[in-house]
DNA sequence: TATGAATGAGCCTTCATTCAT
DNA sequence: AATGAATGAAGGCTCATTCAT
């Protein structure tokens, strides 16, 4: 994945390790946000955290390993926030509703942090050339979406799916919820929640029987 | 829109000089298609030109002037394909399965292109950090979805939209679109007819009364 | 003066930080003085100083403010040397040998750097064309000279001067003084002694009644 | 002088081609003039002569072989000018007078031309750095105020002077030339008869017996 | 004779990274 | 655990020069 070998020796990290890096995550994330993922140097997410660009180097092994945090801590924070959400309804239905409703809600109010994984995601690369996160991080968020199809079909109130139109269906919703993030980026004043019941609108209809 | 100001003095081009400029903006996009924008500075892109890098410089004011070009030819190319084959259209679901299926058939035909221009897209930015091209460009590409849906709630075989609910099913359909494209990025065998029929069934149920 | 914006901010120098630019202020002044303001690179200078581009660029924000300290040390300098010796003086007639003695030796023992200064004067440009120090520089070291004839000529013990033709002595004196300079260094091992000597004479004889 | 070996197979010139080079030459005395040396490009140079950069080293071996031509130019005009009008004089006193007026005026006239001169005679160098024009044409010029000063002090009207303080008698008539120069340049308004009579005042006592 | 095109060296600057303290 | 200092590679750009046409 990297160039360096990340390090097997997974340290134990004591409290305040844990602690200092997270702060710096913190401080890459706003930069990032505020001035793109091109012009965000360790120069400028030092001078935001008031710290000397190399204590950035001192805890964390190079910039990729630093940058790698920030799709992995809002991957954390998503699933955390989705995930009971979803499992608290009874039916396929609801649960996209509400993946639906949850998802549009944690952006709005991560936009920072969302939008600084959109800026990664679309700007790191592996040494090949490649996207990086791309394929491993869009299956761990595609999978919910196919499953609640497939539910949804098995119960009856979903319309048929064969696999792949399943998965057509889930990454037209995902690439809705992505479209509204940029959309919010431009428009930071829209109205998120009549965009969430149009979007529900819009899906409830096109799964339905 | 650049620090530099435009010359207004378009200077009247040779055939040859246009053909050379034609000939690196291509090669633009292959590069950034191949190893992305951050990636691509001049010094690759003369490379794999195999000029040298004086010769970018000598056809282009600057590395902005260079990249502008690769949005401009590709608006002009989308529109150039996409608008045609709408109007050729009588009904406006005729004219919605039609948007869907050729811009899926132009993007699959041009995909280093489409794919440097989301490059550029996310990358470029203002000297105040705001993205670059989302502005303007969005709107030239939502309009005519939006005339679509308005003419077909006329004509009454569309359901009820509000100005801001069409607008949502616009981004939601352009979005389906973008999804589409990075998808076929990953995936670059997808079977590209499949997908087209599925999305056009999800934004038919969707849009239907 | 210059495109960006010079930082009011003064920021606490440590000593260390103060005395490596003095260094590297001291290496471009050698630098200048050998191959001249044009070819005074900082890849140049850099090479002299024994230390890598970069370092520079760490300590400077760039080649401008570098290159600005030339002439601000230098008139310190001079002034520091110039006046106390003049003030020393009782007799207008006295301050003007002195001046034109201080000014002699001031240059004889400081050579590279007055080199240098005279080099950036002559090259150094404001974006729109025009000579950068000429102005403000020049009404600095004129002064001196038009008090100390004013003063004489209230004495009575030089001959009458109106304001502008004190500028034109005023204006002589200090290019022959500069004249000096250049005459210095195509011939380094002038007589600075008898040179000096004969322009007191010259300046004697020019302005007395 | 010059790192390329000038051909010594000194090519007769058509007329033409004489035209062109003194056509060039000018151009570059204008550009030298206006945006100073370091900004005097060969393209600089060929936009305002409205011709092709490939040109000029068609007509000139390089940059260099060009540049030579302001002085040389500018050292014709100015030995054509100068010395009809001292050796119609017949006393040193008038003649000393007549130089340093024929000088101002001529000063007056080729405000560019002198200009770029002056920019070249600080600029250009040698490989080792040492200022080209400096030696030689110093001594040209040098040359007739010191004849002038021995025939004065022969015949008596002058004060005595060594050979040497008679070159520095010369250096600051010389200098006081050169610094009319510069205060031109900063202040084109200036009152040129009346700076004039200021020299020839100035000279004239310190010359005296 | 003149041109447009191309080259390649050199410039200033930015930046991730290293290291002694 | 943190810092300031230094490095060196790479970036975009300018420019004198060369060359085929």
């Amino acid at each position: 994945m990297s160039k360096k070998n990340k390090p097997t020796n997974q340290k134990v990290m004591s409290f305040i390790e844990k602690a200092r890096r997270a702060q710096i995550v913190e401080c890459a994330i706003e930069t990032i946000a505020e001035v793109g993922y091109a012009q965000a140097s360790l120069g400028q997410i030092a001078k935001r955290a008031k710290i000397s660009k190399g204590v950035i180097s001192y805890h964390f092994a190079n910039k990729e390993e630093l940058m790698e945090q920030i799709p992995i801590e809002y991957y954390k924070a998503w699933h955390t926030y989705i995930f009971p959400r979803i499992e608290a309804q009874k039916s396929p239905k609801e649960m996209l509703r509400v993946y639906i409703e949850s998802n549009l809600t944690f952006i709005d109010q991560n936009r920072q942090h969302v939008f600084a994984v959109i800026e990664m995601v679309s700007n790191t690369r592996t040494a090949d050339g490649k996207l990086q996160f791309a394929a491993e991080l869009d299956e761990a968020i595609l999978l919910p979406i196919e499953n609640i199809l497939t539910l949804g079909m098995q119960e009856g109130v979903f319309r048929e799916f064969t696999k792949s139109s399943a998965r057509v269906m889930a990454l037209t919703i995902r690439s809705a919820v992505d479209g509204f993030t940029l959309e919010l980026t431009r428009k930071p004043h829209l109205d998120v929640q009549e965009y969430t019941r149009e979007l529900v609108t819009i899906f409830d209809k096109s799964t339905k029987k």
